[in-house]
DNA sequence: TTGCTCCTCACGTCACGTGAGGTGGC
DNA sequence: TTGCTCCTCACGTCACGTGAGGTGGC
């Protein structure tokens, strides 16, 4: 039974979608036309792809990729294509998390002065400490965070070792700059007697701690001491910006920055229950004068 | 007093705008260095400007495009600074209500069948009407009814003339083919006897009617008849292309389609108390059958 | 002197829109 | 035959990201 046939116009007032867009549709191979004339190029639709037509702008409308929605409509059963379509509404839901945090955070910025980060001046001792190192990008990395510091906690319940301070990361100066680096999350931890090394046997002997999986990318690590200006930023993390731009200038103007990742520490703990506080920590040269 | 000077990479990792990202910026004149080396080209920021960069930030996270972002930065005072970001803020307010009628209508798409449109045939007779005929975008077409009713409610006051059928509006084909054509909205009137002239006679006389101000965009004119088919839409009216779909089906299966715009009517009014019903009428050339 | 930072093109991305220039079908 | 619909390039949009290839500064 041969469906009614409909020209890319009718098909196009029928469902509300441009003409350029169905030829791009085509061409990307999303909604391909029920026939093609071979010589004239005249493109026809049949009635039973509206509805395919209609998913498609409302997915659009979604602001859902092209390559998403291929991938929805090629979905093999149900729960495939109701996952990339779940996925995607997390996605935006995230986006309007950030939106709503941009929307606040200007509104202070606006308003409120410049805070003048009250900063001190620190010693960090290299410690021991289990930790996960990957490149991300800026983009990824609150949801990466997320899953590292599963992993860090379940790899000190499984190795039973004391942790020895708060959360950290080290961000390496172009993790800024070119939104994407090797990031490095720890936790200290006191090793216990028999699998206490120097630090060299540590770097040495990544991933040789009984209880850490030897395929898991958790690794007992030495994280190096470094002489920091340090500032807390007390808010949301969308405003950490606001507390390395004071931190920035009172060490461009008061102190010798030199090399080294610039690192945050999280002395409350990382916890669902609202902001927490972060220490930021950029790696100085320290003067009599400090 | 000179400010501390920042090489790009150091203001890159206070304001955690990329490199690539300050250097486009100023590329476009939105963030202009304080200083660039004549000879080397190095591009030199103040801690100064920092603030600025941070606002920056917050309203690209906001989607804010650059040009706009420019205006903001540039605005002589704070009411034109204001009126530039709330303008932006309604601008996704309204893409946030398209994004949840997308979900809304999505769930309706994928779990209910195609609505068998209930369809009619009708002979819409000619009529003369108060009308507001403009080029306008798919984009904007919402907006804009808007401001056509109440000029064209304003109109019915001014020149007391008497509503002879419900609000309607004639979309030309390429307005849905292109997303941008001459639109129509308007209001059947029965004309007072002095005013009452030919269709002929009104089309010449456009304008020329008493209580209508000469620079206004209404007019007196003749909306022509056409047999048409007919399905109620009754939903939102994002939805619309559901029943344009189901009726246009059915216009190439049962009957010949012929030229002239689609229109709709609106037959419980347009305000704000939810979704109006939508008669989309789609000309026909009516056979015996029907 | 090495290695790092910075520089400038030129091109890619994404989902189409905007013409230009030409042909098919009633 | 006219005029409308349809066709295919080729290029533009927007806010940068991604290299390539090269230079400055400590």
């Amino acid at each position: 039974m041969a469906t009614t046939l409909l020209t890319i116009g009718e098909f196009s007032r029928m469902t509300h979608l441009s003409v350029k867009a169905l030829r791009h549709y085509h061409d990307v191979g999303i909604l391909e036309p029920a026939e093609v004339d071979p010589h004239s190029g005249y493109r026809s639709y049949g009635a039973d792809q509206v509805t395919p037509a209609q998913v498609i702008r409302r997915l659009r409308d979604l602001g859902m990729p092209l390559d998403s929605i291929r991938a929805v409509l090629r979905a093999p059963d149900l729960a495939a294509r109701n996952r990339e379509i779940t996925d995607h509404l997390e996605r935006m839901e995230r986006q309007l998390e950030q939106t709503q945090a941009a929307v606040s955070g200007l509104r202070a910025l606006l308003s409120a002065p410049a805070p003048r980060a009250r900063i001190e001046f620190r010693t960090i001792p290299a410690v021991t400490a289990l930790a996960v190192a990957q490149v991300v990008t800026v983009a990824d990395f609150a949801a990466w965070a997320t899953e590292v510091l599963a992993d860090l906690t379940g790899a000190l319940t499984a190795t039973g070792l004391a942790v020895a301070g708060p959360f950290g990361a080290l961000f390496p100066g172009d993790f800024f700059e070119l939104e994407r680096s090797e990031v490095t999350i720890f936790v200290p931890v006191t090793p216990a007697s028999e699998t206490r090394v120097s630090e060299t046997r540590v770097s040495e002997t990544r991933g040789g701690v009984a209880g850490l999986p030897a395929g898991g990318r958790v690794r007992l690590t030495a994280i190096p001491g470094t002489e920091a200006a340090v500032a807390v930023h007390d808010g949301p993390a969308d405003d950490v910006d606001r507390t390395y731009g004071a931190l920035g200038t009172v060490v461009a103007d008061r102190a010798i920055g030199v090399d080294g990742p610039i690192r945050e520490y999280y002395p409350d703990g990382i916890g669902e229950a609202g902001p927490p506080r972060t220490e930021v920590c950029w790696p100085v040269f320290r003067t009599a004068g400090d």
